[in-house]
DNA sequence: TCACTTACTTTCCAATAGGAAACCAGTTTC
DNA sequence: GAAACTGGTTTCCTATTGGAAAGTAAGTGA
């Protein structure tokens, strides 16, 4: 009789899993957290002043990540009747929900720099 | 005068952003938050247990993801002198630190399902 | 008319991710 | 001796990711 897998055979499990498998989706990629970072601090923010202050992103990247994340409905697109016309976008409800993951993330990976900094510095670096 | 990065564009925001790059680059690919997951509820396991455990993952992927994870001392691995050799991979205290990190990915996945399913119900499904 | 702003879109390309299948080496069981 | 178990590695292939650069459309100002 072969072994049969166990742990992840069971609702509580598969829930979990289901619910990383979709967070992991809809956050996806390069540069998702860091405009959705920004958009949270910021407020309203539009197209170009995402470009400017996400540093190395593409105009095509930076609209694709914004499409994905309007669908999935972590912000919202409002365009303004102005001269050349702006649009602004905000982070939604859902969106501001991500905060507290977005914290424990940033804790662990500062922790995890603090670690491998103490670790090389064994040798007798001054600090 | 051109508009200038100013959110982003001071020490507490490139530490967030760091940080944040650090997790997602330590935590990219289909496959790590599951193998880590299962090692945080099982303990102990084997290479096949872990293949046995994980739906779908071939042992080139979990293979490679557990060297990467070796490497970046979020678990440790332990070959055993059995009769067939067999390697034991457990979580580390960096591994277990993931944990309310996890547990908030978590959260927000399950509220995210609990919205859109609520969403799609308005037009009159069973349960 | 030319240049510059807004917010994108399109094209083309290179690098990476990831899967299927075969293979390997050592040990035990049938 | 054949088959099956252990924990992988190797090869080959396709699909996705993401970047650079150019283009688009509409409006403003000189």
């Amino acid at each position: 009789m072969k072994k049969q897998p166990q742990l992840n055979n069971n609702q509580i499990c598969q829930t979990r899993l289901n619910a990383i498998r979709d967070a992991m989706e809809i956050l996806s990629g390069k540069w998702k957290l860091n405009i959705l970072g920004t958009i949270i601090v910021g407020g309203k923010m539009r197209f170009m002043d995402l470009q400017r202050e996400i540093h190395g992103i593409g105009s095509k990247m930076l609209a694709k990540e914004l499409q994905d994340m309007e669908v999935n409905q972590l912000l919202t697109r409002t365009v303004l009747d102005t001269k050349p016309v702006t649009v602004e976008y905000e982070i939604s409800e859902y969106g501001k929900a991500l905060a507290p993951m977005i914290d424990e993330m940033v804790k662990w990976g500062i922790g995890y720099r603090d670690l491998l900094s103490r670790k090389s510095t064994t040798k007798g670096q001054f600090s």
